[in-house]
DNA sequence: GTCTATAGGTGGATAGAC
DNA sequence: GTCTATCCACCTATAGAC
């Protein structure tokens, strides 16, 4: 993998989504990333085909590790263990990767909004699966599981957006708000329970 | 008052407003809304100090605008209808005026946090107020009015912002989102009733 | 008040030297 | 694979004619 490889093109790559979360998707400028990486524009077009490519490539690397992320919530034992550790995986992935998790969720990228993604569907396929093992278990009340899964997202992303955005900041340090995105989710859960 | 008047500077200023509107901030351009009043990017001079004065404009109406959004839900008679009313009310501003939600509630700019905090604490404070009602009025459990009012919020902004950013695009269109949003809502109000 | 003209900056993209 | 040089489009803003 070499991942630690200071090569141009994950240079170009890194500065290009680290301008991207700055100024968004209109004022994305190749030749502002060709300068953060240190080379002129010129040398972009060897490793992308333009700027549309790159920025691309940028909503790319983002869907992956946060697919690793919530992966991870597949070790818990049980099935409300699995989703409880989800939402903390998905905070977990807001708060180490801010800038991956904006242009995940907090921008309007053509990629995205259209849906192309597979990996976006991928992922809400995941907390669909998770929400009908709770119904399967009697955890959860019987419903419709899409309804519930979109819910729980939407509640998840809008304490960490609403978080990432300095909207939350008097709440106090990341270890604070962990508890408090923690009894948020549990207040949704009581609603969702038998 | 005479709004009705069609002076080139209310032109301007309408033209500014719809181009504002459709690009977001980013990409406003002072001479797009030149060409939509129909005069020369010179001439807008003669009115504004600039593009940021034009944008400034556009911007407080856009906080303005939210705040009598939300002062309409206080119009429903009793504590639930007026939370009820309050959330719809958040996800109809997120809807008509996606831009204007964008800057406020999903943007991190220094320049804009400035304007913004004194709006989302006073609107913070205003959820909170409906909260303490439902307490009072036994249609919530008892508990802590901010950590309720945050997971509230945290809720619409989730359903909104996600809706905006494209990800949500499936559900269909804004009519079809607004029953999904409005059964979201109930299934975290469920959780709150005593 | 609005115009034309212009200065000086940004940007995407390409050609050709090395 | 990176560079310099270049082209063209668009932008903000100003100066001066009318």
């Amino acid at each position: 993998m070499r991942s630690e490889e200071e090569s141009t093109k994950s240079r170009l790559l890194m500065a290009a989504r680290d301008h991207y979360l700055e100024v968004g998707p209109h004022a994305f400028s190749l030749r502002e990333v060709a300068r953060r990486a240190g080379v002129t524009a010129a040398a972009v077009y060897r490793h992308f085909e333009g700027k549309q490519a790159l920025l691309d490539a940028v909503c790319e690397e983002g869907f992956r590790i946060f697919g690793s992320y919530l992966m991870e919530s597949l070790k818990a034992r049980d099935p409300m263990a699995r989703i409880r550790a989800a939402g903390a995986q998905y905070l977990r992935f807001g708060l180490e990767r801010p800038h991956d998790y904006r242009v995940i969720f907090m921008s309007d990228a053509p990629a995205i909004a259209a849906g192309v993604s597979p990996v976006t569907s991928t992922s809400f396929q995941f907390l669909v699966d998770r929400v009908r093992e709770c119904m399967a278990a009697g955890a959860f009340r019987a419903g419709d599981p899409e309804l519930v899964a979109l819910s729980i997202w939407s509640h998840v992303h809008g304490l960490t957006s609403l978080r990432l955005s300095g909207q939350l900041a008097v709440v106090g340090d990341d270890a604070t708000f962990r508890d408090v995105f923690a009894a948020s989710v549990e207040m949704l859960l009581t609603g969702l329970a038998p």
